[in-house]
DNA sequence: CTTAAATAGAACTAAAATGGTACTATATGA
DNA sequence: TCATATAGTACCATTTTAGTTCTATTTAAG
């Protein structure tokens, strides 16, 4: 839990890194300026442009740029590319075998805690991953537990 | 990123079986209960005692109860408990090889924002996952991004 | 005092996920 | 036409995960 993966945060490096660029740039370049191998970087190119964060150019003096400005992309955006659609669990009992009502519900519990999480990911934006913050929201599970809806009026 | 293994998610109904059970209750009772496998429960029972959200009676007549009420063990101490202290990312860099200090920031965002995640889930308790809410608290990361401290004093 | 019930702890195994590489095909600018 | 670059796939080694098994120890009950 709350593990990401080294190749999401490569990712993460890799767009900061065309964030920082403003024309076309190469996986070759990229893994240079970041210190990742060749390969990985290429890897990682390929998978955030089949999820459309970045578009990329073919052929001699091809190369990637961002599809959106840095601030459009968000870290929930990052890690559903690099990782997947995010599958916190499903029902711990085996599909209509669920007999107790109440555990279902520990399960649903941890599945809203995660919306709750993701929905406060896809507020930071890669921009805000680049900045050197000083620290980052808090994210107020408990209040949202208690309301049904949205608990500031955030959105 | 996000994703909870099977194993802690088992956890987390075995201490709602706990918490429902006043007394002892044996390894063999909650699995019976919960329809997990004996071997996996008891596993998850040792570890779950390890880690002191558990208390055991050894010999005949022995089993477990909870070592507290459910509303003080929270949902970060279940999920370091079954996962280990969590760990989003060390830097991405090699120790010490870290020369672009910007690609560090980002991963230093990450780290802040699993801390973010980190502080949210210790406000949910045993009781908040048992109980049929409706939704869960929306994380404010941004928020907490944004101001140096407290976004809404909360704590 | 013997036995059955129960936890403690470690080791082990099969399966899955992860990280990284390699290879072939295709596109394109010079 | 050729060098440069991405597209896509497949592959492999390593690690992690999930689950089981076995032995030792503790303790209530007969």
């Amino acid at each position: 839990m709350l593990k990401m993966s080294k190749l999401t945060d490569y990712g993460t490096l890799v767009l900061a890194q065309l964030a920082k660029e403003s024309k076309l740039s190469s996986a070759h370049k990229v893994a240079r300026a970041t210190h990742l191998g060749q390969p990985t970087v290429s890897k990682l190119l390929k998978t955030l442009a089949h999820a459309g964060l970045v578009v990329s150019e073919r052929g001699a003096q091809g190369g990637y740029t961002l599809a959106r400005p840095a601030v459009e992309i968000s870290a929930a955006e990052i890690i559903d590319a690099l990782e997947g659609p995010v599958a916190i669990t499903e029902c711990s009992s085996m599909k209509g075998h669920c007999d107790l009502q109440s555990n279902c519900q520990v399960a649903t519990a941890w599945q809203k805690i995660n919306f709750g999480i993701r929905r406060a990911l896809s507020e930071v934006s890669l921009v805000d991953l680049q900045t050197p913050v000083e620290l980052l929201a808090t994210p107020n599970l408990k209040a949202y537990l208690a309301s049904p809806t949205n608990p500031k009026g955030q959105q």
